[in-house]
DNA sequence: CCAGACGTTGTT
DNA sequence: GTCTGG
DNA sequence: CCAGACGTTGTT
DNA sequence: GTCTGG
């Protein structure tokens, strides 16, 4: 479950598309973008976003602690998969499968508990993610048939058609999934953000 | 005390 | 780094 | 989640 | 068949 996703817009059309109301003022404010380094990862439009990829978040802007921010909230590039903070050497070793949470025990969890005493909540932003068939598990998974979910959409948007809402993003729905983020820090003081998002036993 | 986990997915 | 199991 | 590896020897 | 890397 949630093991590929869709996020195929450039910075700029995401914080368009994930303007948000603060209050009940009339006007629509549009979160910051904050380039993280990641040691040198970016962030790849792509249909196609595997665990492991770079690809954007939101967090409240309180845990950037950056004067020039001026939106509570930002959007940044971030690793889909949480690396542990006490993970020493190579990011890519720590052994653990962390691009999903349960929800079940997350309250018992050693990696994910403190995470959430410390507030570090955020929000995976995604046009939408794909379902493989459990159904045909022999097939060659190549084969498989997928399905993509997505919101729903007006009717002059069709999320599978870029040029239907190109320049449109303000009416985009986009999908948020609850997730958790941390910094995690090499040995020489470089650092990439990584999260987790959520998932819950399905009712279907 | 030390050693080892710390995480998830799916199906039989 | 910190908790659990032995 | 899927795709792709999964192994070793020796020399240029 | 199963693990790793993306």
């Amino acid at each position: 479950m949630c093991g590929r996703s869709c996020m195929t817009l450039d910075p700029n059309e995401i914080v368009c598309a994930c303007k948000y109301k603060v209050n009940n003022d009339e006007e629509l404010k549009e979160p910051a973008y904050r380039n993280e380094y990641n040691l040198g990862k970016k962030y790849i439009p792509s249909y196609n976003i595997a665990p492991t990829d770079i690809c954007p978040i939101i967090v409240s802007s309180k845990h950037l602690n950056d004067d020039e921010i001026s939106s509570n909230r930002t959007v940044l590039p971030a690793l889909w998969s949480l690396i542990p903070k006490w993970h020493k050497g190579d990011y890519r070793k720590h052994g653990l499968t962390t691009n999903n949470a349960r929800f079940e025990g997350l309250t018992d969890s050693k990696l994910y508990k403190p995470l959430l005493d410390r507030g570090k909540r955020c929000v995976m932003v995604i046009e939408g993610f794909y379902e493989w068939k459990t159904t045909d598990l022999k097939a060659k998974s190549s084969e498989r048939s997928v399905y993509f979910v997505h919101m729903p959409q007006n009717d002059k948007i069709k999320i599978e058609d870029k040029s239907s809402w190109n320049g449109l993003c303000e009416d985009l729905k986009l999908m948020y999934i609850a997730g958790l983020f941390d910094v995690w820090n090499d040995e020489v003081g470089d650092s990439i953000y990584s999260f987790t998002i959520i998932t819950y036993e399905s009712d279907i």
